[in-house]
DNA sequence: AACCCGGGGCC
DNA sequence: GGCCCAGGGTT
């Protein structure tokens, strides 16, 4: 039995029903496609469900605020993502007549459509014989067929381009793509899959070999920075604060945050001289630090420690919010929580 | 090619 | 603590 039939019935026996693989419709399946990547499908589900009822066309996407389209990212991370659904959806509505381009070669040219995403939905939607090679495929092949290539570079995702494409069913390639990749995350897990159980056992070489945990290889490791934030929650007498938006190219761009003050080291700030320094005008009633015990906060690549401090001010303060209307921005996640566990009913 | 970009779940 | 997740963009 070839390898498609087999992962396909496979697929056929075990799928999870998802909203995504119910419609053909471009801009669901680009919606989901952009919402996944390098993110689990219990993350995202929510997210999708949440984008297509606030947003049903890619027309009431193009027409959101910014800010409205940041707010109900909060929390799924990668935010370039968000900003690129958005200006693709610009593009699509006003520039496409609010049609997606129909092939991979077009859907390419899109901002946030990489190789994997153009091959999903132009398989998915308009049934282009083209594979998809995400994280999944490159565990399911490394392990079936015993590559130990590095999958971190080029000339591996070509080898292993060319080995789905070689695999893909001219008839059925939206299927195939569904099912390599539903095989790879309920069946060929990456730790400690049931290889007792696998429709492939007695065909797959990492099985064979004993090789199943060590594959697929890859090399390349990120290192992870330190970095030291001090947030100031300002509160005036009106129980308003402050609040700036992220627009450096920096982690969090586009999202919103309290007045910070970063530092290199994990040593506690003089509070008082840097406010007297960087606010000489405030008048200050009272200091409060919120967490002795910096809050780590883990992101792929940096470490952050994070203090909240709460300035109580003597005065008004200018272009300030209340806390209520909080709700309705986007915040990075750890700040986010911090307003929901200490802000609230203040 | 190397690095940057989140948050969460699992071991 | 490390690894991975329906990856893509920038340098």
């Amino acid at each position: 039995m070839h390898f498609s039939n087999k992962l396909t019935a496979w697929y056929l026996q075990n799928r999870r029903s998802l909203p995504w693989r119910e419609t053909k419709d471009p801009y669901a399946i680009w919606l989901s496609e952009i919402i996944l990547q390098q993110t689990r499908v219990a993350q995202g589900l929510p997210y999708f469900e949440a984008f297509l009822h606030e947003f049903p066309t890619v027309f009431d996407l193009a027409n959101a605020e910014e800010d409205k389209v940041m707010h109900l990212w909060q929390g799924l991370g990668y935010y370039s993502r968000a900003r690129n659904l958005h200006a693709t959806a610009k593009m699509v509505a006003f520039d496409y007549n609010g049609i997606f381009p129909n092939n991979s070669k077009e859907l390419l040219k899109l901002k946030g459509v990489g190789e994997y995403t153009a091959a999903a939905i132009a398989s998915f939607s308009y049934n282009e014989v083209i594979p998809v090679v995400d994280g999944n495929v490159f565990r399911v092949l490394a392990r079936r067929f015993g590559i130990n290539s590095d999958i971190s570079t080029l000339t591996t995702k070509r080898e292993f381009q060319a080995l789905a494409a070689s695999l893909i069913p001219k008839d059925s390639p939206a299927l195939f793509n569904q099912a390599i990749m539903e095989f790879g995350a309920l069946q060929c897990t990456p730790q400690s899959p049931d290889c007792t159980i696998c429709p492939f056992q007695l065909e797959c070489i990492a099985y064979q070999t004993n090789e199943v945990s060590s594959l697929p290889v890859k090399l390349s490791k990120t290192k992870v920075r330190d970095r030291h934030f001090d947030y100031l929650i300002f509160l005036d007498p009106n129980g308003n604060t402050q609040i700036q938006q992220r627009t450096k190219k920096d982690i969090w761009q586009q999202l919103y945050e309290f007045p910070l003050i970063e530092s290199t080291t994990t040593e506690l700030i003089d509070i008082k001289q840097q406010l007297t320094s960087l606010f000489p005008n405030l008048a200050i009633k009272q200091i409060e630090l919120c967490n002795t015990d910096p809050i780590i906060h883990k992101l792929s690549h940096q470490k952050l420690h994070i203090r909240f401090w709460k300035i109580h001010t003597e005065t008004a303060l200018n272009n300030s919010s209340s806390i209520e209307e909080l709700q309705k921005i986007g915040f990075p996640i750890v700040i986010h929580n911090f307003i929901n566990n200490n802000l609230i009913d203040l």
